[in-house]
DNA sequence: AAAATGGTGAAGGTAATCCTTCTTTAATTT
DNA sequence: AAATTAAAGAAGGATTACCTTCACCATTTT
């Protein structure tokens, strides 16, 4: 079994094909992706060929069967989604026993890769969409949590204006009121949830305020009712969920808000620069 | 026929499913690429439920049958891999919105895989050492070190006993006048440099409490007075100076505390999940 | 020009898959 | 505790898709 890719695969074959087969190698290589999906009748009619010459082309690449070819397609279209990480310094376990470090390390990283994927993406514009706008952002975590809700509160702080957090002993309610329907609520939750942020997006949502939760799976108890969801490990097949991912995550965020709103926020750290150096000189 | 995403489509009627559908809806979520290509039967069986509970679930989404859902999540899964995979020789739009989330990546990655070559490792294992002995463990940080500091008692406290965070209030000198010398304080300095934590730090070097200091330079103003600096970014080239490294900086330490105390962390943890579980026994 | 070779498409068989119906099981209400 | 309702699984029918066989056409050979 070689892991030839396919349409390499198609190439080394070619010249050895009759005509009509001809035909079919080349709407493959031209549409492969389309085709992994696809009947042998359907890619024979795009082809302009029978059914039977795309069966026969199959046994022509050294399959057998149209359904073996057809899977190999499909795996690789899978493969080429999941770990298309080009590992530019490919660094090889030198010693096991000497870094549970590195493991650590090459654990984070993957994570960081797998964060980019396509639906996460969006999610991010979306959110950086509506930070923008709102006139009002109120953030809250509990427990572990809230060590990344206070970052990302501080950060949002030195990017704009009216930004809030909760305090881990429960102020949300004197906050949620000075609310309006053009504000944003973003909460963090990961395991164990905490009780107390789901009731909070509980009220976020019946009172219509536009409502963002950070967690770790989007079927999480507020990944369900959340408005924009921002996911870390959708495929978790760790267990560790350092909370690392997490501001990465924000990180994201962030960027996008500095890419999209890059003038505002020049003239707000302009203010802020000058309440700093105030301060400063009074603290000397 | 919305064109809305498959997984945001699932959340949303995800409430008004039945429980065996649910696991179909959590199977889905998580490995929807895998998914696009197996039958009903072989969902069914890898989210543990029959076949015929797979259909219903299509159903219940508002598909005509098992094949027009999966014909969707296939059509979806090509959209995301035709906008993707640019092949070479055309740039789509989506590509450059992902390009400062790919360049944000990238460099998160390229600063942890050298967090190994710049830090000491050496260093990690020292601060393991001290934070398994000591009889009690004070943590500091002020503005945007407070998450990282916070984040750090916090998953401390899970491993041993005598944690304990000083508040940005303030309220350094009531806890520190509880440590011994067997203590340790462990402060995090950042730019802009606090005032508030060298006054600490200078503190616990006046009374022989060790001191681990965690930083962006070796001869940052804390730094130079620590006992053990661990840092992040020696070669500073970046000019951004996210706190992500620094949590995956402190994963390494708890990996270590991890891999050299796993006896004690052990029976402290259980006695955690018996209290917690009493407590979520009272919460209901 | 007749025969032979290689290739194609059409038709039918077989296996797999989707879908419906029926029975059983679990949960909730009266 | 009996009855009703909802949901899950099992079995069988119906559809679809893959694959084989056979007949026809084109090109080449004798």
């Amino acid at each position: 079994m070689e892991h030839l890719p396919f349409k390499l695969l198609v190439k080394e074959k070619f010249d050895h094909l009759s005509a009509g087969q001809k035909k079919v190698a080349a709407y493959l290589i031209e549409n492969l992706d389309e085709a992994a999906f696809k009947t042998a009748f359907q890619i024979g009619r795009k082809a302009e060929v029978s059914e039977t010459t795309v069966i026969r082309f199959s046994y022509s690449l050294g399959f057998e069967g149209f359904s073996k070819m057809q899977d190999r397609i499909q795996k690789q279209l899978l493969h080429q989604n999941q770990l298309d990480i080009p590992d530019g310094d490919t660094i090889l376990p030198i010693d096991d026993m000497q870094d549970p470090f590195t493991k650590v390390i090459e654990n984070e990283v993957h994570i960081l890769r797998h964060l980019l994927d396509h639906t996460n993406v969006q999610d991010i514009w979306k959110a950086v969409d509506v930070l923008i706008q709102a006139d009002q952002i109120l953030i809250a975590g509990h427990r572990i949590s809230h060590a990344a809700a206070y970052w990302f509160s501080y950060t949002l702080s030195s990017l704009r204006e009216n930004v809030s957090l909760c305090s881990p002993t429960g102020d949300f309610y004197e906050k949620f009121c000075n609310l309006t329907n053009k504000s944003v609520i973003v909460v963090f939750s990961f395991p164990r949830y905490a009780n107390e942020i789901l009731k909070v997006a509980e009220c976020a949502k019946e009172h219509g305020v536009c409502l963002i939760v950070v967690t770790d799976r989007l079927l999480s108890p507020v990944g369900r009712i959340s408005d924009i969801a921002l996911t870390t490990e959708e495929n978790a097949e760790t267990g560790t969920n350092s909370i690392a991912s997490v501001i990465s995550l924000l990180d994201l965020v962030i960027a996008g808000i500095h890419e999209k709103d890059a003038k505002r926020i020049h003239t707000h750290q302009q203010k802020l620069e000058r309440l700093y150096s105030n301060y400063e000189v009074f603290n000397e």
